[in-house]
DNA sequence: AAAGTATTTAGATATTTGTCTAAATATATA
DNA sequence: TATATATTTAGACAAATATCTAAATACTTT
């Protein structure tokens, strides 16, 4: 639960999400979204990664990431506590 | 919405809100219940005062603070933009 | 095999964050 | 009014974070 509040916490990891929402995409295709450096947008998608927010697949030269809707759930049931 | 995010990146706070859910309870109470010195408990209930997620009101000499339901209704729906 | 493309790893740096102790403020009570 | 209690503010510090450039790795194509 650490690791998804620790990775949602973060505007351009916030985006990336959003973008996978919609459909698959590289890592380059995903770093030319943003106004930020490939390594950076790398250390990004890792985090996200560690979070299972996000799952990648090698396909020749490129990695393509998609969104993991599963682990929302999580989030979403805690959020839920709330509403009475 | 980073405010709310960032209020919620962090163990301590997420405690707060679980507690101030059952009910009220001014800041001696919700500091006595964690290993943390006073001003730290302090701070954390600024950030998520900030972030609206609490709400305070002054009595006598103590501070009663309560959680703010209506904020976590963004987070909700947010998260439920993943859900298809 | 060499060169080009895609991505990550490594290392550095400035900023943010969580924590502490000491001091300040505000209210209550003797 | 003096003292005790509740809470916050101020200032310091170590750890975590987001970013960058340079270099390494992996795959593709010529």
């Amino acid at each position: 639960m650490n690791d998804i509040f620790k990775a949602l916490n973060d505007a351009t990891r916030r985006e990336i999400l959003d973008l996978l929402k919609e459909k698959d995409m590289s890592a380059g295709e995903i770093a030319d979204a943003f106004n930020i450096s490939k390594p950076s947008i790398s250390h990004h998608l890792d985090i996200l990664k560690r979070a299972d927010l996000i799952t990648s697949e090698k396909n020749g030269q490129f990695i393509i990431y998609s969104i993991n809707t599963t682990i929302m759930e999580d989030v979403l049931q805690w959020i839920l506590t709330f509403k009475k």
